[in-house]
DNA sequence: TTGAAAGCGGTACCAC
DNA sequence: GTGGTACCGCTTTCAA
């Protein structure tokens, strides 16, 4: 029932504890023979060392903290299996908390945390830590010693690791195409736009239009601030029809399928006459009718980065600080059927 | 940078370490100026019980280890919500693995957590484990005194908690529910035709159709075996060419949409003459065209209720040990476009 | 080659 | 009302 301990490996043999503890750890000091019997004991009793207290006493767990806003988002679950991986693969636990974009969440949960449960944290802000601007929770934990890592939802007022997307780039990059393949009246739908990710798309729709020397017309840039995904067809609907609009860049999946819905049900044809890119490059995409091109943001790569950049700065051996460091994922467009296919 | 201890707070005050513990915890026999100080110079300095200490001390963790096969799909995304908020409420925290479906994941994981890193584990088994027949590492476990709940894809060898869903009955009622409405060729498509929850399924739409007193035609009684979305179609199309259907009950939401497109694009019209229902009701079925109706499995839930069992059971008191018990979780049938609605 | 003991950060029993 | 101390399970230094 109880599990076994190194004191009861002593008892068994009848020697000290310090002798099981090095016999266990192979230690020179010990003779092979004892060795090699302490060691088929252990093995064969199942023995492992009780995870408290190594953590005690090397005042750390190998265990990781990780805080995302939502499980549910694709991208996100995407980054939580490439977090996993990495970790998993340097022998790291996981301890993972939703905080549901809420900002009392975060601060409970980084509290709850910060009490030696974990030894660096892995994080993307809550939408409500973003709009509140408040990031002192996170200066206390580091003040403390503890390393975090950023990603995707990142404060920049805050000196730490971050892991983002080129959100600008990704936009430009995709009104270039949409320009090329024949769009002239690009809308740019957003769901974000108070996050910083949703700005830097915005960002870079706008520099690809003017690169393209294409007018900005406030009418086709559509921030939505409804989050019911079930409204974003009817938002959508009176917007289409009183606007010119042959192509929609939109920043998640939910509003892209909208807008084709929309398009569609307005008789355009996707992606004849219409076409349809949508950032993120999740579930939804691969199966809407037609299959939707992406921005992919590599969520996995995204996941793994910011692991290995924490675990790294964890197991950095030299005292001397090291810098801290900004990762860029670059996007790639992934096309499907939603545009036509550039030559 | 180091973490305040109680060592340091009875230095501070230069009074002994059982006077600091006793008064932050409150204690009668502390005198109330005493508490009072300690209490704030604890509280202003954002001390903290060390909690590897606190777990060794106890012999318990208030942590809980989750094993998911995966958390790119939807369903268990959901049921991972759900245990993410019970077990909060309750004072735990998670450490989740995936398993991705592998044994030997499955195996390591079970291995590397059961060292006193938590009370006990929730864990929907990985499909190689299902298939191997063995599971004899969770019998290892719980011989350790470590409580297992399993969800969804549960052990039948294994005693234990469990909460799963009552596949039978809602194949079984949405075949009546599908006859109701007039269809009477009635696919059952399956993608997990090896997995318990695929058999019972399976064994539940028979049922239907016997009640029915449908006669079993078994072209029409399709099992996937490729696991790549993206087949569905192309091994879905000759069977549909060579079939009368008029309604298809799949096992999941990705060959669902799979055989919406390839019914459309054989003329059929949904839901008019052609019904489609799901089982899961994830995001893609909110998203669909037409939106599809569902069978949920409540995932959220189904977490909530494996969270509550296993952290009851962790804080049982008295002694005496508690039947295992397993929760059957009802679904709902969740009526959307793709199926003609009952009157 | 082996063992005693201190210490990691707490709690709780017992003595004063 | 306060303090001493053993203990949780393990590592490590030092002594034997």
């Amino acid at each position: 029932m109880k599990r076994l301990t190194i004191k009861d490996i002593a008892k068994e043999f009848g020697v000290s504890i310090s002798t099981v503890s090095k016999a266990l750890n192979d230690s020179y000091e010990i003779s092979v023979s004892t060795k090699e019997k302490i060691q088929k004991y252990a093995k064969e009793n199942n023995y492992k060392p009780n995870f408290n207290a190594l953590s005690l006493k090397n005042r750390k767990t190998k265990t990781i903290g990780i805080i995302i806003p939502s499980m549910l988002n694709y991208f996100f679950a995407q980054v939580f299996n490439g977090v996993e991986k990495v970790a998993n693969k340097r022998g790291y636990k996981i301890i993972s908390c939703i905080s549901n974009e809420s900002y009392k969440k975060e601060v409970e949960t980084i509290e709850m945390l910060s009490n030696g449960s974990i030894d660096g944290f892995l994080l993307s802000l809550a939408e409500e830590s973003v709009l509140k601007n408040d990031f002192s929770h996170f200066e206390d934990v580091m003040a403390n010693g503890t390393p975090i890592v950023m990603f995707d939802r990142v404060a920049e007022a805050i000196q730490c690791d971050k892991v983002v997307t080129d959100d600008f780039k990704g936009a430009a990059k995709t009104v270039k195409y949409l320009v090329k393949s024949g769009s002239k009246n690009i809308a740019f739908i957003s769901t974000i736009s108070n996050l910083k990710v949703g700005k830097k798309r915005h960002q870079g729709y706008l520099k690809g239009l003017e690169k393209a020397n294409l007018p900005i017309n406030n009418n086709l840039i559509v921030n939505i601030l409804d989050n019911d995904y079930k409204n974003y067809e009817s938002i959508l609907t009176p917007i289409f029809k009183a606007n010119k609009i042959d192509a929609v860049i939109a920043t998640d999946e939910s509003s892209a399928i909208a807008a084709m819905k929309v398009a569609q049900k307005q008789g355009h044809k996707i992606p004849e006459n219409f076409a349809v890119v949508s950032f993120s490059n999740g579930i939804l995409a691969r199966h809407s009718s037609p299959k939707m091109t992406s921005v992919s943001q590599h969520g996995e790569k995204m996941g793994a980065t910011a692991a290995k950049l924490l675990i790294d700065r964890l197991e950095h051996k030299s005292k001397e600080t090291i810098e801290n460091q900004t990762i860029i994922i670059k996007t790639d467009l992934v096309e499907r059927n939603s545009t036509k296919k550039s030559l």
